[in-house]
DNA sequence: TGGGTAAGTAAACGTTTACTTACCTTTTGA
DNA sequence: TCAAAAGGTAAGTAAACGTTTACTTACCCA
C-alpha cells in the first residue's frame, strides 16, 4: 500500500524471522509456506529470497535465533558455589524454565519449545544441539554440586549418574510441557501449572536420592522463585 | 505390472493403512504425500480414494488403528492383586513398553510412538484419546495399590497425588523415548536402552515415594522382566 | 454365458508449492 | 546532482500437491 517502510538488510531478515516463529512453531516445517510468511510479515514472497536462499535456511536461521535466545537464560549459575543448595536452584531452574513461561525469563518460552519439538521429531539437528548446548552448560555444575551434596550427606548413593539424573529431571519437566502445549486439557493434573512444576521439583528430587533432611532444608519453592527472580534481570 | 492380485475392500484398506503408517510416523501428516503412499502400498493413487474420502480421513483411521494396537497391550493388569508388587509392576511396564521395543510386546512401538508424537504437536485428537485410554486403563488400579502400599508402609506420604505420580512415570519414559527417536545418538547416557530403562524405573520408584526397603524387596528388573514377558502372550 | 458390480487404473483436474525474473523506488555518498 | 547500490514488488515459472474423471479389468451368481 501507500506508507510501506523502508528497513535495512537486517531489519527486515529479522522481521521476517520474527513472523515466521510462531508460524513454524505451530505447524512445522512443511504445514507452514512461504506465502503465509511472508504475509505475516508483510512483504512479498519474492522478498523472502531476497534475505534467505531457500525456505530451509530461513528455518535454520530461525532456529540459530532461537538457540540464541535460549543461552541467554544461561548465564548466572556459575556465579553459586558447588553444594546442595545449587543443586536444587538448578533442578527448580530447569522445571520452571521449562514448564512455566513468566514475563521477563525466557522470551516465549512456549514457542521455543513448540519449536524443540518439531524439531525432535523432524529432521533438523536443532534439536540435537540444544541437547548438547544443555550439557555443556550443566556438565560442570551439576558433577560438582552432586559430589559436594553426597559429601555433605544430602544424596544417597545411586547406580543412576549424575548427568542421567539430570537428563531425567529435564526430560520430565520437557514432558509435561509437551503435554501442556498440545491443546489443554489433555487430562486433569488436578493442580495448577505452578503447583505441578512444584510436584515435578519435588518428585525429581526424591527421585535422584536427596535426602528428606536436605529437601526440607533446601527446597522452598517461594525462596527459590525470587532467586530466580534475580538471576533473570 | 502383471499379476497384480486383487484384495477386498477390508484387506486393501488394511493394506494401504499399514503402507502409510511408517510414512506419516516417519515425517507426518503434512510432510507425507498421497502419492507417497500409492507407490508404498503399490496401488494407484485413485484407489486411496475409493477407500478415504480424504487424507486426513486416512490419518484419522491409520490412528484408530494405532490406538487398538496399544489398547491389546493393556489387558492382563487387572488379573493381578493390588499392592506394592503390583504397582512396581506397572511402573516397570510403563517404562519398559514405552522405551524398549522388545518384538511380541506392542507391535511397532516405535512407530507407535512417534505417531504419538506427531499428533503431540499436529492437531490431531489422538494424544488427548490416548492419555484419556491410559488415564482409564490406570485409574482404579493405581489408587487401590497405592493406598494398600502405603497401608502396608512402602509409599511415604506425599502431596503428589497417585495419579500424578503415575503420570510423571508416564511421561518421564515418553521424554526418554521421544529424545532417543530423534536419531541417535542425540546425547551420552553412557548405558544401555535397558539400563536406561532400569534406572529410570528406580528414578521413578524413589520420586514416588517408595521405600528403599520396599524397592529392594519388590523391584527386581530381572524377574518382573519375566512377569512382563508372561503378561503378553 | 452374460449382466452386474466391486477392484483397480491412467491421465488429467485446479490449486498450491517453492522459487525467479524483470522492473520499480528509495537511500546514499562522491 | 545524479548514478550506483540497496530495498522492495508484481507477475511470473515449473513442479508437486490433493482430488476427480472416465475408463478397464476381474470376479461372482443367475
Amino acid at each position: 500500500m501507500a506508507g510501506k517502510t523502508v528497513l535495512t538488510g537486517e531489519e527486515r531478515k529479522h522481521s521476517i524471522i520474527k513472523a515466521a516463529r510462531p508460524l513454524f512453531a505451530e505447524k512445522g516445517f512443511h504445514g507452514t509456506s512461504i506465502r503465509e510468511i511472508a504475509k505475516a510479515a508483510d512483504v512479498s514472497e519474492a522478498l523472502i529470497y531476497k534475505h534467505f536462499p531457500s525456505k530451509e535456511a530461513l528455518y535454520d536461521e530461525l532456529l540459530d535465533y532461537a538457540r540464541e535466545v535460549l543461552r541467554i537464560g544461561f548465564t548466572g549459575l556459575d556465579a553459586l558455589e558447588y553444594g546442595t543448595q545449587t543443586l536444587v536452584i538448578m533442578i527448580f531452574t530447569i522445571v520452571e524454565l521449562i514448564m512455566l513461561d513468566v514475563p521477563g525469563r525466557i522470551p516465549d518460552q512456549k514457542m521455543h519449545e513448540r519449536l524443540l519439538f518439531q524439531s525432535l521429531i523432524g529432521d533438523t539437528v536443532f534439536a540435537r544441539s540444544h541437547f548438547r548446548m544443555l550439557k555443556e552448560n550443566w556438565e560442570d555444575t551439576v558433577d560438582a554440586c552432586f559430589e559436594a551434596a553426597m559429601e555433605a550427606g544430602d544424596i544417597e548413593e545411586s547406580p543412576i549418574s549424575p548427568a542421567n539424573r539430570m537428563w531425567f529431571v529435564h526430560h520430565l519437566a520437557m514432558a509435561l510441557n509437551l503435554c501442556h502445549l498440545t491443546g489443554e486439557p489433555t487430562f486433569e493434573y488436578d493442580v495448577s501449572r505452578e503447583e505441578l512444576a512444584e510436584q515435578a521439583t519435588l518428585f525429581c528430587l526424591k527421585g535422584m536420592g536427596m535426602t528428606d533432611e536436605a529437601i526440607k532444608e533446601y527446597y522452598n519453592p517461594e525462596e527459590l522463585r525470587e532467586v530466580l527472580d534475580l538471576l533473570y534481570e
